[in-house]
DNA sequence: GATAGGGCTTCCCATCGTTGGAAGGTCAAG
DNA sequence: CTTGACCTTCCAACGATGGGAAGCCCTATC
């Protein structure tokens, strides 16, 4: 299938397939003979998942990282175990923050459900939590 | 407190703190008599919550709109309510989403737990969620 | 065969959040 | 007094993405 229907059905803009293609993201992609490019229902899962990806927060890099996992066969097993944890390590983090913050914004919706709202603890409530004097940030995972 | 030991402990760089203030994320700090910036320690806590949203991906202007939440003493409460539990929506939506990834992930690091790691499923697992064909996308769009 | 709508390429520009630096000045603590 | 932290305003860059223009080629349809 040719790009623009690879993007249709991945959710990835043209733009941007074009642009992994150019970063190294993902593999050049074959060539029909007038030189469109070509893809395959492969391709369009390894799309997918870097659309998934992005949307989770993981930069470009760290994604590079993820599919190389799957494209490097020569890769140590090993290597693919410890990169794959430390993502998982990220992913349960980041759950465990969103989770806070949902309780934050339950409590402020059922603290403000009435008609006269009280001092709202949105922040109050979300100093207690690890960081702020740590500078762990692993930020926005991106950059 | 000034603006750097206010960066310290709530873990914004003072840069990002006046361009906060900039961009009416924050309100304009109140300045000690020879002009510096003084920070109380709700406006530290204001700062975490920035950090912490935006940790979780949250963009500037759903930060300014959740402090809002919290500042506009004039707010409907139902107004109120209904920003926090949309917010609520998004969070669960993409806790879901990353509990998939970490599953795939996981599947991953214990399918290539031995030497001999076979055909990684990365991607095999990742084309059956909802979003690709139907164009939810809230995201990057298609074009 | 002509036309329209993609695709191809290479540009350049804009956005957002963030960081970095420079320059030139003031302040506070040693 | 010196040093470091602050003040200001600027300007640039990054990554990821979107938008567009220009010019040319391909494909499908009438």
């Amino acid at each position: 299938m040719n790009i623009g229907e690879a993007a249709r059905v991945s959710g990835v803009s043209a733009k941007m397939i074009r642009y992994y293609e150019q970063n190294g993201l993902i593999p050049p992609a074959e060539r029909t003979a007038s030189g469109y490019r070509d893809y395959s229902t492969n391709d369009v899962h390894m799309l997918r998942f870097i659309r998934r990806a992005r949307d989770l927060g993981f930069s470009v890099a760290e994604i590079n990282e993820l599919l190389g996992l799957w494209r490097d066969r020569s890769r140590q097993s090993a290597d693919v175990k410890r990169i794959a944890l430390a993502r998982i390590g990220d992913l349960r983090r980041k759950i465990e923050e969103m989770e806070q913050m949902a309780a934050t914004l339950e409590h402020l919706a059922t603290c403000c459900s009435g008609d006269n709202r009280p001092d709202c603890p949105i922040l109050a409530d979300l100093e207690n939590p690890d960081d702020g004097d740590e500078p762990k940030r692993p930020r926005g995972a991106i950059n």
